[in-house]
DNA sequence: CACATTCAGCACTGCGATGC
DNA sequence: GCATCGCAGTGCTGAATGTG
């Protein structure tokens, strides 16, 4: 930052972490850390202190990590329960739009165990669609490399689709314009409201279960 | 066993300081 | 004046993790 870094201690860091604890009563995570003008970056935690971990356990916190326990079985149970919900909606969606025959769920594309989400069967072409609920910037990250890897040797067309209100078509625009790890040209980021005006103009099969 | 989400760690960039 | 070094900061990847 050009002027000389103003002598972070770990008393100094430690009042910050008690003033964030005051604030919304519990510690910083990482991510945090980093938007917090009253504390330094991670990185210099990592670099000086030996980790987050470390530190919070020396400075005598009893939680020194948010990734275990705990914390991690109530991620886990709140993520279940999100993530089946906006999967049984977009169900419904899909299956007003292609009519049940025409929609797969979880339909495995290769030899291995991938399944994608959901697979749809259109005149206009068939596609696979992957569904998630990721809030933050950072978690689309580390759930989109997860997910480049895992859908490598799908070659249809195919949706990431972010369902949710803390992203606009134009951030997703942005992320997958500057990502590094470029997506295959059959994919694309989009959010439900991208989706449903790309379903809008696609074409059905006729149901062949009515006479 | 796959999944999303924690954190840590690596690679890289930018910038000032230092050296030649 | 230019090259090199070192630290701060950013972006992405990888390991660890509990649940269904």
């Amino acid at each position: 930052m050009g002027v000389k870094n103003p002598q972070w201690t770990a008393e100094k860091i430690k009042e910050g972490f008690d003033r964030f604890i005051k604030e919304k009563g519990r510690l910083p995570k990482s991510a945090e850390i980093d938007e917090l003008n009253y504390l330094p970056n991670r990185k210099f935690i990592e670099r000086n202190f030996g980790g987050l971990e470390k530190l919070r356990g020396e400075l005598g916190y009893r939680d020194t990590h948010f990734g275990k326990g705990k914390f991690r079985s109530e991620i886990a149970h709140r993520v279940n329960i999100s993530g089946r919900n906006i999967e049984l909606n977009l169900e419904k969606l899909l299956k007003n739009k292609f009519g049940e025959v025409f929609v797969h769920t979880e339909k495995i594309f290769d030899n291995t165990k991938n399944r994608v989400d959901f697979y749809i069967y259109s005149p206009s072409g068939n596609l696979g669609i992957d569904v998630f609920g990721t809030e933050t910037m950072h978690n689309l990250q580390t759930n989109m490399s997860a997910k480049l890897i895992k859908y490598s040797g799908f070659l249809e067309r195919l949706f990431f689709v972010v369902a949710n209100n803390s992203f606009s078509q134009k951030d997703l625009d942005l992320y997958m314009n500057k990502k590094i790890r470029v997506l295959p040209k059959n994919a694309k980021i989009i959010t439900i409201e991208s989706l449903e005006q790309v379903l809008s103009d696609m074409k059905t099969y006729p149901n062949p279960l009515l006479k």
